[in-house]
DNA sequence: AGAGATTCAGAGC
DNA sequence: ATCGCTCTGAATCTCT
């Protein structure tokens, strides 16, 4: 019925807006040979994405003169039940059974057929339970011989491997309970869903069980996911994420109620009238985007499930008292276009400081708030974790479990306000109204004072607007520095108390502080005790910065937190006694963890508008379950257990494990401003840019990691081209693509390649990116990975020494661009290596998931067109004019991450590994200039291809052969090291770049070295320079970062004491001289170990000349 | 009934 | 102009 209609109708519409949605373009209807005016007129309508599924899906068909009406059929069948009649036959009324208390499915259907379809639901009480996908257990009854066919429990449990089957039991069981329920006589039910295909994405309500019941029930089909895309009809989904809106745009995307609908009218209804994505609002402006500071990130986009489109738009338009709509509509404007300017003067315009420029990211980074709060608090949370390693404390527990907790909660007003202001005398922090922003319209405000608060002013609001609700605002620039100071004073001052059981950090001007044990002792006059340290906590952080902080204290941390609230500004609150009063007047959202969205889906079972504030004591009408039921299963327990005053947040630090010493799980830079491009070669190099940005990021933690993520911002369609936001993302969609790199690595040189792979496997095109981010994930650190690659090499190193390392030098440990050779086999992928050299991929302009191997086994005048296509857009580079390029091996080749999702490099980096030295020597031995370094294997295709052979199959005897050097040739060496050569120049200068980039990041930490009290002896340092000699002397000296790093802590080191920079030096002078001697009385004359200890030595020698001794500068001699 | 990948949401100013 | 980061834990998806 609907559904022939509906894909007419989509076929109408999108011949009317071509634009709006794609997948219904209708192909052309001949059948027996191709009209290429046709065809290729239909291939240029579809977009990149939709290209590319229209050539996947050519497989599908065998007969490929057939091909393009088995496209058009492919493309219905995924949108619409080709079989749906509906038989009109009566049969029982579903309510006459289906409150049976016994049915293993027990849901009360009646009571939701009968709220669901009146609007007394909306009134229903909250804690109706009958929806819920945890049915309590009394629910299970048996119903006697029934129960033979098993229990639901188990019987959905293994639904997925034997779901069809079980469905069928099910089904003859169902019709035997319903038999028996009618006395005795068979019933026919009426196959309301026949043809469907029905698959639930998920929350809803009902549940998803009672869904699929209701379906299979009614002859439907249910599958449990959509791994095979296009097999299922309809989706049931009540709330989509934007990601799955993208992913579902194909299907009738319909809300639960309809199935409930169905059942309760008998038939099936139009799902048009449940439809969760309208035809018309892709594309279209959504709602969510000006109340929060963070609003690009998150969803962005969530479907106005209540309201139709209509009211949708309109609310955007007229709701113009709201002035965060306001600022939404801003950034739809699109503004006049300078149109050409960004094409031309490719020269002169580096003016611009967008992603295009290459000082771009320490520009931005530089500039940026949430940069520095998140590195700051990264920062922070290493420094206490080694503060507790080093102390030995494990955890800093001294605390048994029994008695009260005493959380303090301590946090500066309006931190960046407060502490700007102190630059500017002449202001009031109390009187002033005062925002720190960066200026302009669009402007964020980072912090602003209680006095513009008043105004109705709030952080992260823009300076457009907040000008209009205060237009005296007072606009202060950022003072990083300042706040660091006081950060600084702030976290040196608790750190001087000895009473506190466990100092947390929360961030650069937060704190969390265990304090119970202080006051185990004294219950009795606990309150004044705890005042009187909250307001001698206050003073002194005042006196200290001139800072006013706050104090929240509790008997846990959220409600320390919500205790702190309360005392905000600039006073304190011990929430003692009368917690759950307390509680019933919080809203929601100020509970930790909770926002918008849990407050939205509570807005939702509530029938409130979503804006409605919420209050605890609204919440303590949900049952447990059911808040689980809406929430999921910690946040709904957790959200439960807050309604009560219950929280057991600990503020322990985790030292347990090696994974919780790294202190971290990723790492990660991300970028969504000023990104814009457009040609993928610029983009190229600014993935190398973030790679390296990265790179000296890893280093400077000591970590390596294996798990590479590119996530893109493109342009959301509809939104303007140039947001309100100078440079800013606008409204994004989010594309992630992930890799396993294999082995871990910090090498900004593979990660960037991988990046370039990455982008080119995703659909996004160059000029709609707004926003870059790339993380690494499974990290491991470099000391360990290092000794377990060393375990067999005569100087063993003991991880354990270097871990406990604390404070600035910590930082400065030697560390290699780690360096690791796979021991797997793998395929030898040519293309890979080619990327950086050759440059083969300034060929393309987008990219794609084609699959090739489709398009070749696509017959000739097809391939043809959509090749044409392809070209025409850039996607695949212009044909060679010789030959059709259409052979498989040549697209592989341009496509190198196609071949094998198994990976893919050897991460082989900077040095040769230690493992074979022999093999390198050899090689090296000749080079020209045997002193200086070969990197060898940098990439895996010299590694694997060629080199990591040779020793193997020849022996050293032969080696000093002619015919060595003869079969050498063969393998046409020369060209081979001429471009090992050329690309270790090349990265070399760019790892110089990087280290100076990194040093100067490090400079910083080093310029403080009071922080946390920590002082390096100058033995300690000894220490670790001999372990940094010892271990690069066999690698043929010190890795030019550690040098350059070491440099730079002696730099700072001579500013306090020369001497001290002249002692280390010398030192390193005697430990060499110390391993010259051992190896001169060495009985190996020609050992591979003793060539590369000397040569060692002598790079060391080179670099204290060229780079340690110009540092101290003086008449020192050695 | 759990592992691994992906996505979302929330936090700080 | 404008500097819309970064990390975590939970939920969800997919597959076995
Ligand atoms: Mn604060
Ligand atoms: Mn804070």
């Amino acid at each position: 019925m609907e559904s022939t209609d509906e894909s007419e109708d989509n076929l109408r519409e999108s011949r009317q807006s071509p634009e709006v949605d794609q997948d219904f373009v209708a192909p052309p209807q001949r059948v027996s040979q191709i009209d290429s005016v046709t065809y290729s007129s239909f291939l240029r309508s579809l977009d990149d994405e939709h290209l590319i599924e229209h050539i996947n899906s050519c497989s599908q068909s065998k007969d490929h003169s057939q091909i393009t009406a088995s496209i058009h059929d492919s493309k219905l069948i995924a949108s619409s039940p080709r079989t749906n009649r509906v038989e009109r036959q009566l049969s029982l009324d579903e309510h006459n059974f289906s409150s049976v208390s016994t049915d293993p499915f027990d849901d009360d259907l009646d009571s939701q057929l009968l709220g669901a379809s009146t609007p007394t639901r909306a009134t229903a009480n909250p804690n109706d339970d009958s929806a819920d996908a945890y049915p309590d257990d009394e629910q299970n009854n048996t119903v006697g011989e029934i129960h033979a066919f098993g229990d639901y429990a188990t019987y959905f449990r293994t639904k997925h491997l034997k779901q069809q089957k079980e469905d069928e039991e099910y089904i003859k069981w169902d019709l035997k309970r319903r038999a028996q329920l009618n006395g005795g006589r068979a019933v026919a039910v009426k196959p309301i869903f026949e043809g469907c295909i029905v698959y639930v994405n998920g929350h809803t309500n009902p549940s998803i069980n009672e869904i699929h019941r209701l379906i299979i029930v009614h002859s439907g089909k249910f599958i449990s996911y959509l791994s095979n895309k296009g097999a299922a009809t309809h989706i049931i989904c009540d709330r989509l994420t934007p990601k799955k809106k993208v992913e579902y745009r194909n299907y009738k995307v319909v809300r639960a109620q309809w199935v409930v609908d169905c059942v309760a009218s008998n038939e099936l209804l139009d799902w048009t009238q449940y439809r969760l994505i309208s035809e018309i609002e892709y594309g279209q402006k959504r709602l969510q985007f000006g109340d929060s500071p963070t609003r690009h990130s998150g969803s962005d986009s969530v479907t106005p499930s209540n309201e139709s489109d209509s009211e949708l738009a309109n609310s955007m338009a007229d709701n113009n008292e709201d002035p965060l709509l306001e600022e939404l509509e801003d950034d739809f404007i699109e503004p006049i276009e300078p149109s050409g300017s960004n094409d031309v003067g490719s020269k002169g315009e580096k003016k611009i400081m967008d992603a295009k420029h290459p000082e771009f990211l320490k520009h931005f980074f530089a500039n940026s708030r949430l940069h520095h709060l998140s590195m700051w608090k990264a920062d922070l949370k290493l420094r206490f974790l080694r503060r507790i390693v080093k102390e030995n404390k494990s955890g800093e527990t001294k605390r048994t479990s029994q008695g009260i907790r005493v959380i303090f909660h301590v946090d500066f007003d309006c931190f960046f306000a407060t502490a700007s202001c102190l630059n500017r005398p002449e202001l009031d922090i109390n009187k002033d109204p005062i925002a720190v922003t960066h200026g302009g319209k669009s402007s964020d405000v980072a912090s602003c004072n209680y006095v513009a608060r008043n105004f109705g002013v709030k952080n992260g609001m823009w300076v457009s607007q907040a000008k209009k609700l205060c237009p005296n605002l007072i606009m202060l620039d950022y003072d990083y520095k300042r706040y660091e100071s006081y950060s600084s004073e702030f976290y040196n001052y608790f750190l001087s108390y000895d009473i506190f059981d466990s100092i947390f950090p929360v961030s650069i001007d937060e704190v969390l502080i265990d304090a119970s044990s202080h006051f185990a002792q004294n219950e009795e006059n606990l309150v004044d005790m705890v005042n009187a340290l909250s307001t001698r906590i206050r003073d002194d952080i005042f006196k200290f910065t001139k800072c006013s902080v706050s104090v929240g204290v509790s008997r846990n941390v959220m409600l320390a937190k919500l205790a702190l609230r309360k005392a905000k500004p600039n006073g304190q609150f011990f929430l003692y006694e009368g917690v759950d009063e307390f509680l019933d007047s919080i809203s929601v959202k100020s509970l930790p963890g909770i926002g918008r969205s849990i407050q939205e889906r509570l807005a939702d079972v509530l029938n409130q508008p979503k804006t409605m504030d919420i209050y605890i004591r609204d919440l303590k009408a949900f049952s447990k379950t059911k808040l689980i039921s809406i929430l999921g299963d910690k946040t709904g327990v957790k959200l439960y257990e807050y309604a009560r005053g219950i929280d057991d947040t600990s503020l322990v630090i985790d030292t347990s494990n090696p994974e919780a010493l790294l202190g971290r799980k990723s790492v990660s830079v991300d970028v969504n401003f000023g990104i814009r491009f457009d040609t993928v070669s610029e983009l190229d190099d600014f993935l190398i840019r973030i790679a390296k940005e990265l790179y000296s990021r890893l280093i400077s933690l000591g970590v390596c990691g294996s798990n590479l993520t590119l996530k893109l911002a493109k342009r959301a369609p509809g939104a303007a081209v140039n947001p309100a936001k100078y440079l800013g993302m606008g409204y994004c969609d989010f594309v992630n693509k992930s890799s396993h790199l294999g082995v871990p690595t910090n090498d900004w040189g593979i990660i960037g390649s991988e990046l370039k792979a990455l982008y080119r496997m995703v659909n996004v095109p160059v000029k709609e990116l707004r926003g870059i981010s790339i993380s690494l994930t499974k990290l491991r650190d470099v000391e360990n990975l290092k000794s377990s690659k060393q375990m067999k090499l005569p100087f063993k190193k003991t991880k354990e020494l270097v871990r406990t390392e604390f404070g600035a030098f910590s930082k400065l440990k030697p560390i290699d661009s780690i360096q690791i050779e796979s021991g797997s086999k793998r395929k030898s992928n040519i293309a890979e290596g080619n990327v950086n050299i050759s440059g083969y991929h300034d060929y393309f302009n987008k990219e794609s998931e084609i699959d090739w191997e489709v398009l070749d086994a696509l017959p000739w005048d097809l391939r043809r067109e959509i090749q044409k296509e392809l070209e025409r857009r850039g996607m695949i580079p212009v044909s060679p004019s010789k030959a059709p390029p259409g052979t498989k091996a040549y697209l592989q080749q341009l496509i190198p991450t196609q071949i094998g999702s198994t990976p893919k490099y050897v991460r082989v980096f900077e040095k040769p590994q230690l493992k074979s030295p022999r093999k390198r020597q050899k090689l090296h031995s000749k080079s020209p200039s045997p002193n200086k370094q070969v990197m060898v294997g940098e990439s895996q295709f010299y590694d694997c291809s060629v080199i990591n052979e040779l020793p193997l199959n020849i022996k050293a005897e032969v080696l000093k052969d002619m015919k060595y050097r003869k079969k050498v040739k063969e393998f046409d060496m020369t060209a081979l090291k001429d471009k090992v050569s050329m690309k270790y120049e090349k990265s070399k200068a760019m790892v110089d770049e990087v280290s100076s980039e990194w040093i100067s990041q490090q400079r910083t930490i080093l310029q403080r070295p009071k922080f946390l009290n920590e002082k390096v002896s100058v033995h300690q340092v000894k220490l670790q320079l001999d372990k940094w000699i010892q271990s690069s002397l066999i690698q043929k000296g010190p890795h030019v970062d550690d040098v350059h790093v070491f440099a730079s802590y002696l730099k700072d080191l001579s500013k306090q004491n020369v001497n001290s920079s002249m002692i280390l030096i010398n030192h390193i002078w005697k430990v060499l001289k110390y391993h010259e001697s051992i190896l001169a009385m060495s009985v190996l004359v020609e050992s591979d170990e003793v060539m590369y200890m000397k040569e060692g030595i002598a790079e060391w020698k080179s670099s204290i000349d060229v780079h340690l001794l110009p540092i101290v500068d003086s008449d020192f001699d050695i």
